[in-house]
RNA sequence: GGAGUCGUACCCAAGUGGCCUAAGGGGACGGUCUGCAAAACCGUUUUUUCAUCGGUUCGAAUCCGAUCGACUCCUCCA
């Protein structure tokens, strides 16, 4: 398996550190708003991952953590906490803000069919093990208070920004953010507030330098070692990440315990992307999935649409292009009901059938190349040389990855249709053999008219409910 | 100001030196089938074309340069 390493900037091979075994760890939302549907695409990006991990035979243990202090509002150290602010607008407490955001996050995440993670973490239930990392960089004297703050010294590093490739004397002359006189180095970052602009902070603990509360960076480098241990496999998230919160993660981390390289490989979800840019989420206006779902599409189509682009590319989000992607999920649906109507999956495959599979696997294991691995599903299933129970039982079992609900779709059956819609099709079939062809499209009309289309096969009539 | 990515046929989107006379999906149109439809299947839209102009090469969508355009990051952000 092939993974483009953030690191390196190169496609590299997979090597996990323990045989069969991979501990990913994905960055997770932060809980004061829903998430839009660019968020999203970073989570389905993260779960292909997952799946094609498991497909290649690896153990993958999948921690993702939840955000819900720390996360600051504006530029610099000085904005306001995101729950916070939240809470203090909406007036309810930070704690039900982000259950309740949490819950719709995992609604979300469940809909697109995104595996869980198999431990999922809050960042106020790890406190202690936060403080524990600025205990570790205090002894090894990578840290000094300033203004109440207890802040990381990039200085005390000797290869700060190397995910990011930043060069420190450029950054410095380019900066655009005002500059806090409390830092050594414009660079650097806090690890602990006691001394936050805002006074009425509700989310506080006690600790060493005071009362106060951890710096956001801190959550996923003392999580992740929790879970996965000083030196993990794969670290996942947004390419917005890479210069600035990675790289802060990246600094901290090594620091603390002296092991390098911290994470073996770096793995980065692009944009999602509009005619106007970007969508942000702090920038008031976005795309829910549930604004898609009252537009009447599934979050499924979504998903389609997800996979139709390569993860490390932007992908431009329209109503047309997810019209598009639906078209193609349903089409599959189709072909699948009626798969599953006919034949039984069959699992010996010819010759022909596991080049298909081949292809589709290469695809997938060559960084994730979503899209040829479609095109070679598509190309499988129009094959006629391919038998209809190998396209079942290989349409199912790329779905594994895919994760398009393919083996949810019902055979299709003519079972549920009201005895009133059963006896007009009987009617209209009447007429038909007596060429009374006015009156036989007359009760197509009616029958369209309740919601129910028929269909002429050579096998007889079919009706189904019109979606 | 600095760093970087991208521009592929009607739309989305693969491909990154020869197997490309460019995957796959969507749409549109045409055909087969049908009393007519729908569905299904087949074909066309896609033969020198991959933003534009130059260059390198026996050979370029793929490498280099310039130009135009879009986007991202350096600041919270997936």
């Amino acid at each position: 398996m092939k993974l483009y390493n953030t690191m390196s900037r190169k496609v590299e091979d997979f090597k996990p550190i323990e045989d069969h075994k991979v501990g990913m760890y994905c960055c997770g939302p932060t809980v004061y708003n829903f998430a839009h549907i660019g968020n999203l695409r970073t989570y389905v990006f993260e779960d292909i991952l997952r799946r094609t991990l498991e497909k290649n035979g690896y153990k993958v243990k999948h921690v993702m953590n939840i955000t819900d202090v720390g996360h600051l509002t504006g530029d610099g150290d000085d904005g306001e906490d995101k729950l916070e602010k939240r809470s203090r607008e909406t007036g309810r407490s930070v704690w039900d803000i982000a259950a309740f955001y949490t819950e719709a996050f995992m609604k979300d995440t469940a809909s697109l069919n995104i595996k869980r993670p198999g431990v999922i973490c809050k960042a106020t239930d790890h406190i202690n093990e936060m403080i524990g990392i600025v205990k570790m960089l205090e002894d090894g004297g990578h840290t000094y208070i300033s203004g109440g703050n207890v802040y990381f010294s990039i200085d005390t590093i000797d290869d700060y920004g190397k995910l990011a490739k930043l060069n420190l004397d450029e950054l410095k002359s380019g900066a655009r953010i005002s500059v806090d006189d409390n830092k050594r180095n414009p660079k650097d970052f806090v690890l602990w507030f006691t001394n936050g602009k805002f006074k009425d902070q509700v989310m506080v603990w006690p600790s060493p330098w005071g009362v106060g509360y951890p710096g956001w960076h801190l959550e996923c480098s003392a999580m992740s070692m929790k879970y996965l241990g000083r030196h993990f496999d794969i670290h996942c998230g947004g390419i917005d990440a890479i210069p600035v919160h990675h790289t802060n993660e990246i600094a901290q981390s090594e620091a603390a315990t002296g092991e390098k390289p911290w994470v073996n490989y770096w793995c980065h979800g692009e944009f999602l992307i509009n005619d106007k840019g970007k969508m942000s989420k702090s920038s008031g206006e976005f795309l829910t999935l549930s604004v898609l779902v009252e537009h009447g599409y599934d979050p499924l189509d979504y998903r389609y649409f997800c996979l139709t682009g390569h993860y490390r590319s932007q992908l431009k989000f329209s109503y047309e292009a997810l019209d598009h992607a639906r078209s193609a999920r349903q089409g599959l649906n189709e072909k699948v009901a009626s798969l599953k109507k006919d034949v039984q999956p069959d699992p010996v495959l010819s010759e022909k059938a596991a080049s298909y599979r081949d292809a589709f696997y290469d695809a997938m294991s060559n960084d994730l190349h979503a899209p040829q691995a479609l095109a070679a599903l598509w190309s499988m299933l129009k094959d006629q040389d391919v038998s209809d129970g190998n396209k079942l039982a290989l349409l199912l079992d790329m779905d594994s990855i895919l994760g398009l609900g393919l083996d949810a779709v019902e055979a299709e059956k003519a079972e549920s249709v009201p005895e009133e819609v059963l006896s007009l099709v009987k009617e209209r079939a009447e007429a038909k053999k007596n060429k009374d062809f006015a009156k036989s499209d007359e009760i197509r009309d009616r029958l369209a008219a309740m919601g129910w289309s028929v269909k002429d096969t050579p096998k007889g009539p079919v009706v189904a409910k019109i979606v």
